[in-house]
DNA sequence: AGCACA
């Protein structure tokens, strides 16, 4: 008895300029509301898409007649409403007025708030967002993010207006990019993963190959550098870009083949094996979900050998941050050459240099029983010379970028 | 198929 005391029978409601629109698809858009309205009267307001299920809407005429003339006009036709080929139900609302119908999701600008139901969370990545919406025009950038899913079905796309004027990316991840800015750093803490937690304990999940291979680095008791992983990655095929990260107290890297083949071969040649003798620095490898790693083309962290070589001459020539050479001697010339193992020579010592005189080098692996170096895979076996018990791995095998071995 | 916001 507190209610109106209204009636809750449709034709005993008491009219109003305010419709209640139910049963519309809900894909419904405003036009469509206005299009099946507006032959009664002019409409001074909507707001669609209502309800738990979204075909609700509510339609709101300039008087009073309008509405009651488009109600008695469907209570007696032959021909029920429809959008889009469904029946729409129309009484009246309970309210006079639609009140607030501009939602922040209403009001148009350029920054879409999509929300896909129905799938597992990274079911649907970055990457087919951003092929599904670069439909449309240029996609500048895109945030995603989970929320608590109340929906289960298919895999539907609802999309609505962002609040959001510009979207701030700070790091591209398989969570954000910025295709506006190519330089943008990879988010060492939004990669991936450790350790594969998506692997479900039934292993039914598996991961989609990539080009881009994600290493864990076990027991690393010496240094690895990018150069290290570039002359063991290398000797599969071409290595496009590195990157090294810690995640979870552990140290990961990124590397990035031309093609998911390379990838392949090399995953399953270097799986469980061990950079150094004595089961030091044992990598495990996984397919990244990275398709293309957006990174630094210089640091002691990262590197994408894909860059023109003019540009690193450029480089070699203004000696940046990004080289910290340490102090320590000892890797001018004769490290870098076939017998260059410098036994006592501190892992942290060996560092990447761009000397192109250090073409001719090879790196000297120390084999492991069971480490990658076995016959088995490599192509290049010659190329890693049991040499020493020492952790040799100089620059060698560092090719210009733009140059990049090809040891097939 | 039965009344919205945030």
């Amino acid at each position: 008895m507190s209610t109106s005391g209204q009636p809750q029978f449709r034709y005993t409601q008491t009219p109003s300029k305010v419709l209640h629109l139910r049963n519309l698809p809900w894909e419904c858009i405003e036009e469509e509301l206005i299009e099946l309205c507006k032959p009664f009267g002019k409409i001074v307001n909507t707001k669609c898409n209502v309800g738990a299920n979204r075909n609700q809407a509510f339609v709101e005429f300039t008087d009073l007649n309008q509405a009651i003339n488009m109600v008695t006009y469907y209570a007696s036709s032959s021909e029920p409403a429809q959008v889009r080929g469904k029946t729409v139900y129309i009484q009246y609302s309970n309210r006079h007025e639609i009140v607030n119908n501009k939602g922040p999701g209403d009001v148009p600008g350029n920054v879409l708030l999509v929300t896909i139901e129905g799938v597992e969370a990274g079911d649907v990545s970055i990457d087919v967002i951003h092929l599904v919406f670069s439909a449309f025009g240029f996609v500048h950038k895109i945030a995603t993010f989970e929320k608590a899913a109340d929906h289960v079905g298919s895999c539907h796309l609802r999309i609505s207006y962002s609040a959001h004027t510009d979207l701030n990316i700070k790091f591209q991840s398989h969570r954000s990019r910025d295709y506006t800015n190519p330089y943008l750093p990879v988010n060492p803490t939004a990669i991936e993963g450790f350790a594969q937690p998506a692997v479900g304990p039934d292993g039914k999940k598996k991961e989609p190959e990539s080009t881009v291979l994600l290493a864990s680095i076990e027991n690393m008791q010496y240094a690895v550098t990018v150069d290290v992983l570039h002359t063991v990655f290398s000797a599969f095929g071409t290595v496009q870009k590195i990157a090294i990260f810690e995640k979870n107290g552990g140290t990961q890297a990124l590397i990035q083949y031309p093609d998911v083949t390379t990838a392949a071969v090399a995953k399953d040649a270097l799986e469980g094996h061990c950079i150094y003798d004595g089961g030091y620095c044992k990598l495990h490898l996984s397919y990244s979900r990275h398709t293309d790693l957006n990174v630094k083309a210089f640091s002691d962290k990262s590197r994408d050998y894909t860059i023109p070589e003019s540009s690193l001459l450029a480089m070699q020539q203004a000696p940046t941050a990004w080289e910290n050479r340490p102090p320590a001697p000892m890797y001018q010339g004769s490290e870098f050459g076939a017998g260059g193992a410098v036994p006592g020579q501190a892992p942290g010592g060996q560092v990447p240099s761009w000397d192109p005189n250090m073409q001719a080098g090879r790196p000297n692996f120390v084999s492991a029983p069971g480490t990658f170096c076995s016959q088995t895979y490599a192509p290049s076996a010659s190329a890693y010379a049991v040499a020493s018990h020492q952790p040799n791995v100089g620059p060698g095998g560092a090719s210009p970028p733009g140059q990049p071995p090809y040891y097939r």
